[in-house]
Parts: structure tokens; C-alpha cells; sequence
DNA sequence: CCTATATATGCTCTAGTTGAGTATTATTAA
DNA sequence: TTAATAATACTCAACTAGAGCATATATAGG
């Protein structure tokens, strides 16, 4: 396999260091989660569970991640699932992440997603599970349209799209506005959420911290709640992978308890799309997905009628008993006017 | 951020290594072909192009690899996206990737999909568009199921299925074939392509050379056309990832010439998902997405009627153009029974 | 010119899916 | 007993997807 170009070697004086990162997600009630961490100095700032990956104890990322997180947090993961390894010079400074690492090493990082079946207590100390939408309030249109994004995000883009230095990079500029937030004709779509926080970043309108080098000079920066390093970009891209995959594979049921109400799932699939269902479509397309079996119990949960339980039926996702139509995931039937958004779907 | 736990830092004995490796597709007519380059020594197996990632010279990924792209074929990427980072233990020999690299070193290598908008020839000795279906010639059902399939590989994984130890092992392995491979209900989804490589390389139906440690002693392999290191899992994946996202991403005209009929974007489409689809839906699909305009000429290629000539319409994807209707990527009409397998569809 | 052949393109029909809403049922609290 | 709160059942219309028929416009060969 010798046909590389040589040079290839770099020199010893330039590490490269892999860091693992977490986003371990969990659902509570309508409150979607995922596990941060605090660390001192920096700021108070919240960030993700990330570890060193050993080279020579760990077989495999997903293993090292398993180790560091059980370790960090006493939390076994069960579903897991790589997203996307993030490279960029100057994401990190080395000496900040690993003890020993030299300004001069690379971290290149690998994020993972990963969900709980649900939020259970942490007892470490600077550990949490915190609200996602703290840090992407634009993205939860669970009560209409967020105001954060129709009275500050959008004539702040607007500002920026008017900025441009040439017609060519305005209509550019617009045309990924329209897109990334479905303006116009083309819709919100619920799993462009890196998309979209890519394109606040770069207008200036959020900005993770002095590390970015853009300081205080920002001419737009409106919407605070940051993260450390790029957590928050990681972040955005479990949650986009999060929601997009929901269409066509059945993960929802890895974030579920082992018995439900079709209402539980239906408020834990808002949760993370950010919008809310049609109540009656919404178990209309459940019911014959399959995916799901009566317990023959019910909840007397919610003061009306009794609410009958359900469980994931694995053997529906192949078995015999599928019968004729391919399961996918989930069919999200959107509610597009809703009657009164303060009240979420009737 | 200094709360990773200790013994971070990996012995400078053991160096991390990381490798870029690029999916380079495009089509001619109706082959879907990636580059691959032969290496001396490799017993005459292809693999993918792939160069090492100089942690002090370039600034991200994707940087790297347009370079290493360019250096070695002479070609410009356009459209690129990383696909996953594979970092097992063992997937390849360092010595054998890296000059001067030795056996404790750790490799990981970062998969990228890259598509061209026609296959240029290249002039370099040792690399050569190849018809990525040489090395999954189960994927390709344009014609039908392929007899590898039912054969070979089906009754494989029937032995492989009543080999298993338990009861439970058993049926756990009969659903995951039933599921990759859509027998029974579920229908065959072409976006497996992973799930389905992944399934015959751990029933030993495919194997890579032998590196993998396998050697002779596998039970039923049946298929050929090995690449070298993990590189046909690569493949596999990217083409996963480009068939489920023809689905809703206008990403098929990356890969276009600027014109084309309607007619070559079909069979541009079918060479990807591997199946026919259905010529009249297929155009109402495209017609009614408005991806599409034409341009005014017509083709005479093909001895019928002349077929008007269209060019992709990116003021659509946007665009006060785009009317009502949101922008996905195409429909997929699929051609259930095909009057006769032989002759494609009508 | 006329005919066979080949493909492009237009149109219809039907079944199933999706968005929306109405109606009915089973509880608890006042 | 009534009001409130949900759960659950059903209906309806618009649209989508699979299938196939019909017509239009070429070329090749008499």
C-alpha cells in the first residue's frame, strides 16, 4: 500500500490528539435533555462529556466512549451512534483539553450520540441534564414561532444578508437564510438545525466565547447561552441527526420507558422536533406502524379518561408479524395552524 | 477544562495516525463508478484513494483531502461530505499506510463522499473509475434480483442462520438478515448497503484479503472482489449515504453534466439505488419538484423521438420561484413488476 | 412516400396517505 | 348531575404513488 506521497510522516513535534464527545440525550416528560458538564474556569460555561481517547487501552471509539462516560458519570449507554468528527484547526487549544497536550498538538474530536431511555439523577457534582432549547431557543416552535426568532434572529440576518460586500454574496447570503429557516415558500425544517446554527455563527449572531477570536466586535451578536469549545455546534448536529432520523428508523423507542401512553410519546416526539402533532394523526400512524403493542394497563394519570399503556414491539421491526407494510420510523403528522398556539395541540 | 481524568496523555510511543479516504463517484450512462487506485504489492487489489492528514499544513479535513485528491489524479473536488471515521484496532497495518510509521502506531482513518460531475479519464498509471457494483454485485437489482443473490449469498445466510449457537443467537441473526436484506415483508431498502456488507462480512460470506485474520477457514465464503483494508466497508458506506440522500437532497446533479434529458437523469438514478423506476412517474416526479428547466435544445441520441434537453434549476432550491411546494430531492417511483426483468423498464 | 420501430411525452385511473376536523366515550372534581 | 379533561373513533377532502394507455416525433428501410 506504499503509494502515499511522501512527507507523509509528521513530524514528532506535532501530536495528534482524538477526544471523544458525548451528547447523551433523554427525555423528560416534554423537556428534552441531554447531560452537560460544568468545569472550572471556564466561565460557568456548560459543556458536553468528553475524554481523552487511549490509542492503546481502546479497541474501538465507541468502547472508549462507553469507558469515559461510565467513569464521568456512572451512566452505562445503550444506543450509540457516531455523528461526525470535527478537525478544524484552532477548535481547541490542546493544552486545555488534554493534560500534557502542547499548543503545537492537533485535537481532532469524534461526537457521538447517544440516548437514555430517561433522565436519571446524576449525583456527580458539575453534572446536569439541561434543556437543549437553553442553547437553541430558536429551535423550539412547540408555542408558535419562538420570539427570540421573529423579533431579534431575523432582522439580525437581515442586517447581515444587507452587509454583504457584493450583490452576487447578498443573494447568496439570502438564499441560505431562506433555506436554513424555511422562509418564504420552502418550510421549517426541524432537522436543519446545524445548518441553522452554522449560519448564526458565521453572521455573528451567536458565538461561542474569546476563543473564537471575534470577541467583542460582533456586530450582531444577539443570543447568548454558549458553550464551550465547538459543544455547541456537536450539539447542533445530534440534534438535527436526532430529528431527522426519527422519520425512518423507530429511535424514539430508545428514549421511551418500558410502558407508555401514546400521549408520552407523542409529547417526547415534540420535545425534540420542536413542533407540535396532530393529536388524532399522530395515533392514527402509530397504530398502524405496528411498532407498538397494548400492555392491557391503563394511566389515570391526567384526570380524563383513563389512557391506555403501551410497549415497543421489537418483533414488529422484522418478525412474522409485520405483515405487508415496510416499517420505517415515525409519520410526524404536523399540525400547521394551530388553533390557539399557547394551548398546544387539542 | 482540565476535569478529563489522568493518564490521558498517550505514550509518545503510541501515535495516532490519521488517514483521509476518499469515495470519488460519478456516473457514465448507466455505471455508477468510483475511482480506485492498485497498489504495488497488494496482490493486485483496488482500493480507494486516500492520503495522509498533515496535522501542521492543513487547516481542516476537507482541505486536505481536495489535495491529496488533486495530487495523486489530477482532479478538482466539487461536492464533498464526510462520511464517518473508522477507527478500530487492526483495520490496517500502519507500517503499510504511513512511511515510517510503525506497528504501535494507531490509524484512523476519516471517509469522505466526493462526487464528480462526469468521469474525466485519468491518465494516471494505477487508477481507473471502476463500476462500484464489481465489489456489490448483490446491490445492483436493475435487472431484477441478482442470481448472486438468491443463489449464493441467500443460502449462505441461511447456513450461517442455523449455524448460531442458541436459540436466541439464531433468531436474532434471521431478523437481522430479514431486515438487511428485505425478505419477507419489508422490502428491500437500497440505503443498507452497509447493513448488508456488515451482515456477509460477519457470516464470512465476504472477506478482505487476509488481514482480517480469517484466512481459508471461512464457512461459506462465496463472494469475491475484496478491496484492500477496510476500504470496501468504506464504499459501502457512501453508497448508503448517497442513496438515501438522493431522496431529499437535489444532491443527483452533482453528478450531472449541465444538460441532460430526462431520460439520462433516470437511468443517472437508477444506476445509484440500483433498481428501475417507473419512466412516466419519474418524470411527473421531476416535473412537478421544478428542479428542472429546459433548456430549449433537444437530444437526437437515441433513434426515437428527440428528448428535450433540461438543466438543473438552482433558483428553485430557493428562490421566489419555488412557489408553494418544499424542495426535497426526487421521487423515487419504484417499478414493482417489471413486465419483463430483461428489458428495463418500458 | 409509407411502414415498422423506437423513444418521448401527455393523460387517466385507483389505492393509499396525509392534513384536518367532528363525534363519542370514560374518567375525576365540584 | 354537570363541567372539565382526555382518550379514542370516524369522516372527508386533497394529494401522492403505482400502473398503464394513448399520442407525438424521430430514424431506417422498403
Amino acid at each position: 500500500m506504499g503509494h502515499m506521497s511522501d512527507g507523509a510522516r509528521p513530524p514528532l513535534t506535532t501530536r495528534i490528539m482524538i477526544g471523544l464527545n458525548a451528547v447523551l440525550a433523554a427525555i423528560d416528560g416534554d423537556r428534552p435533555l441531554v447531560l452537560c458538564t460544568k468545569a472550572k474556569g471556564d466561565k460557568g460555561l456548560w459543556g458536553l462529556p468528553y475524554g481523552p481517547f487511549d490509542p492503546v487501552r481502546q479497541r474501538t471509539f465507541e468502547l472508549g466512549l462507553r469507558d469515559f462516560v461510565a467513569e464521568q458519570t456512572r451512566m452505562r449507554l445503550g444506543y450509540v451512534e457516531q455523528l461526525y468528527t470535527f478537525g478544524d484547526k484552532g477548535r481547541e487549544a490542546p493544552s486545555a483539553v488534554f493534560e500534557g497536550g502542547g499548543a503545537e498538538d492537533r485535537i481532532v474530536s469524534v461526537g457521538y450520540l447517544a440516548l437514555a431511555p430517561g433522565a436519571e439523577p446524576v449525583a456527580m457534582e458539575n453534572t446536569a441534564w439541561r434543556n437543549w432549547y437553553d442553547h437553541f431557543p430558536w429551535e423550539d416552535w412547540r408555542d408558535g414561532e419562538p420570539r427570540i426568532l421573529s423579533e431579534r434572529i431575523i432582522p439580525a440576518l437581515q442586517n447581515w444578508v444587507d452587509d454583504a460586500e457584493s450583490p452576487a454574496e447578498q443573494r447568496n447570503r439570502r438564499d441560505r437564510v431562506v433555506l436554513a429557516f424555511g422562509y418564504e415558500e420552502s418550510g421549517w425544517e426541524e432537522e436543519r438545525t446545524l445548518d441553522r446554527y452554522e449560519l448564526l455563527y458565521e453572521a455573528g449572531i451567536v458565538t461561542e466565547a474569546e476563543q473564537d477570536g471575534l470577541g467583542e466586535t460582533l456586530p450582531f451578536q444577539i443570543v447568548e447561552a454558549p458553550m464551550i469549545s465547538d459543544h455547541r455546534r456537536i450539539l447542533a448536529t445530534a440534534i438535527g441527526r436526532l430529528r431527522g432520523k426519527l422519520r425512518y428508523r423507530p429511535i424514539i423507542f430508545e428514549m421511551m420507558p418500558p410502558a407508555f401512553t401514546l400521549l408520552d410519546l407523542q409529547r417526547s416526539v415534540e420535545a425534540i422536533i420542536g413542533f407540535p402533532l396532530h393529536k388524532q394523526n399522530f395515533r392514527r400512524g402509530i397504530d398502524n406502524s405496528g411498532l407498538v403493542v397494548k400492555t392491557g394497563n391503563v394511566s389515570a394519570e391526567t384526570g380524563g379518561r383513563p389512557a391506555a399503556m403501551f410497549r415497543f414491539d421489537r418483533s414488529r421491526v422484522t418478525g412474522k408479524a409485520a405483515q405487508d407494510r415496510t416499517i420505517k420510523g415515525l409519520t410526524l403528522p404536523r399540525l400547521r395552524q394551530s388553533p390557539n398556539a399557547k394551548l398546544r395541540a387539542s
